[in-house]
DNA sequence: TCCAATTTACCGCTATAACGGTAAAATTAT
DNA sequence: ATAATTTTACCGTTATAGCGGTAAATTGGA
């Protein structure tokens, strides 16, 4: 999986977001934002989702498994 | 997103893991992996990352934004 | 059917993530 | 250069996720 962190900031910054912003957008603090774009691994999934949300990016979850449906 | 608990679930019972099992691999409680099958939100990342290594099972985040890359 | 294994559910306790406040760096604009 | 904005960092408090124990449901097999 590529860097979630640069990938939200990335994104957030073609969004013309500050962080505050997408922290509140999201429905979060401004520390979990801080912490999702320095990759802290110890957020909720729940807060990630909404920040996923916010910015239009959508996740997927594969494996050799997946493929053969 | 496709339903990340039923992946989940199946990658696990394809591995003939019990949720016992997979939750010591994974280095997390059993509860934990009750919980991600049930798609409760309210779970750690990190949690979530370890149990997908367990399982070999990929993240990709998409977006509009991502494809020009 | 009956038994064993597994899953689901609930419970305290503990650990820690989330949060807002604040302030110091760093970045950007004027 | 300096002012304004934004980011980074730290802190104390609060909320809650994680955890193992237990027990009741559910499932699967003999």
């Amino acid at each position: 999986m590529t860097d979630l962190g640069a990938l939200v900031k990335r994104h957030r910054n073609k969004a013309g977001l500050t962080q505050l912003e997408l922290a509140n957008l999201a429905g979060v603090g401004k520390t979990t934002i801080f912490d999702i774009e320095k990759n802290k691994e110890t957020v909720l999934w729940s807060n990630i989702l909404g920040v996923l949300r916010v910015l239009n990016i959508k996740v997927e979850f594969n494996s050799p498994l997946t493929e053969k449906l």
